[in-house]
RNA sequence: AGACCUAUGGUGUAAUCGGUAACACAUCAGUUUUUGGUUCUGACAUUCAAGGUUCGAGUCCUUGUAGGUCUACCA
């Protein structure tokens, strides 16, 4: 009973546990910060999921934050999209969303107060002239000559700022600390900057905006985020972080910083992926290659599948590639307890029964899903004379002693309904395979079979009369190379995947699919997981691989 | 060149805080199967290097080595 095995923690959990065991706090508080200039990828999910899980785990809660400072990148249309990959994930987000944006006020007021304690100042210096300022990482800065300036003028100064009287770039607020500082982020940083631009939120209210680290620090503080998590390249604005909260005597928020996810195969920069997306090289930010959730998410992968994917990869601080392997473990271990099983026929070679009957259609009744309870149900499927099947199932002469699929004088089971012999097979002139013609064992009905024959292979079928055409696309990874932005020889446009999408126009679908609704997740017996597109109808049905069968027959053969 | 961070099987993450390296994926072999899927079983394989402390080191110390991060009026 005791004997359970001690639940191994994350260094973040540890320093949880460690603050609600010394009576720090009695619940974390986590938040999720996206700036609003872009569409979610698989590495923002794993930043939601370390945040909404760790609080969820330890009876806390989450903030969902825009961090809209920056109204030249910054528009609407992301909010809203952010919004929904975040409730798609699973997620939900304590009270409303909030924006940075509305704490400007706020923020404002803390500027001030700095200014008043002489830890602040207004430059009047150029961006370059900041920039050699500042020295390099092994050269000590030089002081702004403007950093000795009265605590009344610049008072004024920031005033006239926040009042428009003067352009853009002209001046800016800085935090007056020490220029010759080894972390240069203590180099008198920038705190604001004069933007006369439109914010999607404030509109012209403002025209001076805070910079992220008179920002992001100030903003977990006012909502007492106990835990501020973010990636390891904040390590070095750490030190500021808690400047800044410690000299405005604020709620003591905690940065802790840990390595961000990086996917085999994947990219996850936000330029990058948009050159994908203007090359034409992807149809759009949801095209099923993108590795944005809203890309996952038309493709068939479902959001628990992409949640157990983050938590297997952990957490730490070291730099890591995660396998691809592993994600498609994690969607189809999803797939596989969710998604109906269904037939289609890729590839499709027509086979005739030759003794059975002309015109007849014999509905055969097929489990839904063995790994569900009672199958999941069953639904009929048409059998009759003459069925599609996949042309790969069939060879004139296979070489294989273990191959058993069908060829000439051999027995197979075609999925819930009988086992076929194969006569022979007709071919055009140059050897391609137009016809098989096979006969049935009229007792071995799938169910209740007593023909004693033994088939070791089960083929899956289409009739043809009653086949439904369908367009399938066959997706693949995007890169051929598992890290393409890690060379520094090559660009990563040189690894993208010529065969990342194939299109089969007509495939053929068994007519239970006729009305499939978009969205919705199957298993392509022998074939894969798919689901039907977004833009389906069925009129016109699209069915989108989200991801392959394991295939070990298939690899062995090399 | 400086400061900071990180090094554990092929990959990722653990190891109850000094007690004899584990879990998952991948790979290979077998089992089950009306999906060459699933299930189940087994195998393979690991502490960056060199010293030191200790009865005992992946854990501590020293020195190296390798990789990463930092010098935006981006976040």
């Amino acid at each position: 009973m005791s004997e359970e095995k001690r639940e191994s923690l994350n260094f973040i959990e540890e320093i949880i546990e460690e603050d609600l065991k010394n009576g720090k706090y009695t619940a974390p508080a986590t938040r999720f910060p996206p700036e609003p200039n872009g569409y979610l990828h698989i590495g923002h999910a794993k930043a939601i999921c370390i945040n909404f899980e760790i609080a969820k785990k330890y009876g806390g809660t989450t903030n969902l934050r825009f961090d809209d400072t920056n109204p030249t990148t910054e528009e609407t249309e992301y909010v809203d999209s952010i919004k929904r990959d975040i409730k798609w994930l699973g997620y939900e987000w304590q009270n409303e969303a909030l924006f940075t944006s509305d704490y400007f006020p706020q923020l404002y007021a803390f500027a001030t107060t700095l200014i008043e304690k002489g830890l602040a100042f207004v430059d009047d210096s150029t961006p370059e002239e900041i920039a050699l300022q500042k020295g390099d990482t092994t050269k000590p800065g030089v002081n702004s000559p403007y950093r000795d300036r009265p605590i009344a003028e610049n008072l004024d100064l920031f005033r006239r700022m926040k009042e428009g009287e003067f352009p853009d770039g002209s001046r800016v607020l800085r935090a007056k600390i020490d220029m010759t500082h080894p972390n240069m982020h203590f180099r008198d940083p920038v705190l604001y900057r004069i933007k006369h631009e439109t914010h999607h939120r404030t509109g012209d209210e403002w025209c001076i905006y805070p910079m992220y680290d008179f920002a992001h620090g100030q903003s977990d503080s006012i909502e007492h985020i106990t835990h501020s998590l973010c990636s390891l390249e904040f390590r070095h604005h750490r030190p500021l972080y808690d400047w800044l909260i410690e000299q405005l005597g604020i709620f003591p928020s905690r940065q802790i910083e840990f390595a961000r996810m990086n996917v085999a195969h994947m990219i996850t920069s936000k330029r990058k992926l948009k050159l994908l997306v203007d090359e034409g090289l992807t149809i759009g930010w949801d095209d099923p290659r993108m590795p944005t959730l809203s890309g996952m998410r038309r493709r068939g992968v479902p959001a628990a599948a992409i949640r157990t994917f983050c938590d297997k990869a952990g957490v730490a601080k070291r730099e890591n590639v995660i396998e691809a392997e592993l994600f498609d473990f994690c969607t189809r271990q999803e797939l596989n307890k969710t998604a109906d099983r269904v037939m289609a026929v890729l590839d499709p070679v027509k086979v005739v029964i030759t003794n059975f009957p002309e015109g007849e259609t014999e509905m055969m009744s097929v489990e839904n899903n063995p790994e569900e309870e009672d199958n999941g149900g069953y639904r009929e499927v048409p059998f009759t004379r003459e069925i599609y099947v996949e042309r790969a199932d069939f060879k004139k002469e296979p070489q294989n002693r273990k191959y058993f699929r069908l060829a000439p004088g051999k027995d197979v089971r075609l999925k819930g309904a009988y086992i076929i012999h194969c006569e022979g097979f007709e071919e055009d002139a140059e050897g391609k395979v137009t016809q098989i013609n096979c006969t049935y064992y009229d007792n071995s009905r799938s169910g209740a079979d007593t023909s004693g024959v033994k088939a070791k292979g089960t083929l899956h079928w289409v009739s043809i009369e009653h086949a439904v055409p369908a367009e399938v696309r066959l997706y693949d990874r995007l890169f051929t190379d598992p890290t393409p932005t890690m060379h520094e020889d090559k660009d990563f446009l040189e690894f993208y995947n010529e065969e990342s999408l194939k299109v089969i126009p007509t495939a053929y679908v068994e007519p239970s699919l006729k009305t499939s609704e978009p969205g919705t997740t199957y298993q392509f017996m022998r074939l894969g997981y798919f689901a039907t597109d977004t833009e389906s109808t069925p009129e016109k049905l699209i069915f989108n691989r989200t991801v392959t069968l394991r295939d070990t027959w298939g690899k062995r053969k090399g």
